[in-house]
DNA sequence: AGCTCTTATGAATCATTGA
DNA sequence: GTCAATGATTCATAAGAGC
């Protein structure tokens, strides 16, 4: 399937007013963190950066298609030595401008440098907020199972007394399991935790993700065809994995440099700039 | 170092107000999630869980030392297909009480229970959200140091008998295989992502958390002789790690059931029953 | 000690049915 | 309607025993 991709030089704010309503199929963005990036991006201060991303989420929100979904990575600063609010404000604001908050992943950075400050440590791990319009949305669970650990080989071999029959819970919740459905299985499906390692061939770009997060996401929830929206491309991991993967790409970036840079990961034959 | 503790039957409302001011060095607590464990608590209803543990949080305030901390395990509870907001609501309100919301570890439960729902994946981590009254407190960042390379698989783990006979022997005999390995090997600061499976032996209690918790956070922010709190003791897991590390406790139970279990883990001697 | 093998068990969520 | 009860779904880890 050919993917096509359009590339918007400008600033979101500005360019996401001229796509048409419930086009999107998935957005997953990570926008400048506040105060951070401050010399590329201008930094957003902390204390008005929910002011400055609810009129960009209520664009999002209506291109949006009823059935996407919205990822946002995000993090919050530590500011003055405590984690700033801004984070979970913006939660709350976005609840309030209708969006459903339906889950949080975290991204565990597996190899963040090791490192020490007198009153905390490395902080290893990002937040991926879930929200959607609607709470039946496009989920495409198979598409991201993960191999069976070698826990089943050895347990499968030969059933336990425990295993043939149910094992109910014993706590009362109901939840039982039955050890001898899982015969057969190869692949088994991930949690809400995803480990991996930051990308260490930096493009230049100051806050660079690795592939795997888009793409377990673009996996997640859209299909071949499907069109991605990154209003902050950075480097253009997005761009990359959507190409990929046969997903049409709509991506925004400020400065020319950014721009040209994610230009040059794609084909020009699939790929119309604004 | 003799450690003493205290154990009180009844509700930590009614049990709080009669602590000092300004005598805890560190509170590490799990509270009852909304709505959970209903069968045993009763079940705070999600809207109303800030109310309910405001006047909590307000008496914790009062009773911690200004150089102490409030460690709270806690994780929001899907309702109606959302993440409910009571955690980021309580994090704002205790802020506006004058609590500093200074960090916020993840505990990512390694071997969480399988699950698959339309919508969603298993949650497979909870929040340990660290409070302070000032900016700066009492924290030993060497006492949790981890030998580089495998950090909760190796030293964070709880130390079985077996273990800890092999680690005495070494110095005499030359014996030890693991521990030896570590020698020459640089000692690294761990993040604030905490790798750790959930107590497999359950005590009856149905949310016990493994003893590797409570031992991380008690070892960074106490030292021997120090005075370790935990309002919703449960079966007392806190309790028995204060006792071993030396830490002197204050534990409080709704159930007698539960405080029966906990009393029991711990010698009569070192222990005073309200 | 150091393997392998066995076993226990953990803060869930959603659709449907019944009161 | 609204709310409560019921049914269906499905792994990874650590401790301990045995050799």
């Amino acid at each position: 399937m050919m993917a096509k991709s359009e590339l918007h030089l400008g600033d979101c704010r500005d360019i996401l007013p001229t796509l048409p309503d419930e086009s999107i199929d998935l957005i997953f963005t990570s926008p400048p963190y506040a105060d951070q990036r401050k010399s590329t991006y201008g930094g957003i201060p902390p204390d008005e950066y929910v002011e400055w991303f609810l009129p960009i989420a209520d664009e999002l929100y209506r291109v949006l298609k009823p059935t996407g979904t919205f990822i946002l990575n995000i993090k919050e600063k530590v500011v003055n030595e405590e984690r700033h609010t801004y984070v979970i404000e913006l939660i709350l604001a976005m609840r309030r401008r209708g969006w459903l908050w339906t889950e949080e992943f975290i991204w565990h950075k597996k190899n963040s440098y090791p490192g020490k400050w007198p009153n905390r440590f490395r902080d290893a791990w990002e937040r991926l907020l879930q929200f959607n319009k609607a709470k039946h949305f496009k989920m495409f669970q198979d598409a991201v199972r993960v191999p069976i650990g070698g826990w089943a080989e050895t347990r499968l071999r030969r059933l336990s007394q425990n295993d043939l029959v149910r094992d109910e819970s014993r706590v009362g919740s109901g939840f039982g399991k039955r050890i001898a459905n899982w015969i057969g299985r190869q692949y088994v499906y991930p949690t809400n935790v995803l480990h991996l390692a930051t990308e260490c061939t930096n493009r230049g770009h100051s806050a660079a993700f690795p592939e795997a997060l888009p793409e377990f996401f673009i996996k997640l929830f859209t299909e071949e065809g499907d069109t991605v929206l990154d209003p902050f491309m950075g480097s253009g991991t997005t761009l990359a994995v959507a190409q990929r993967l046969g997903r049409n790409a709509i991506e925004i970036e400020l400065l020319p440099k950014y721009y040209e840079q994610a230009r040059k990961r794609i084909p020009l034959m699939d790929c119309t700039l604004f």
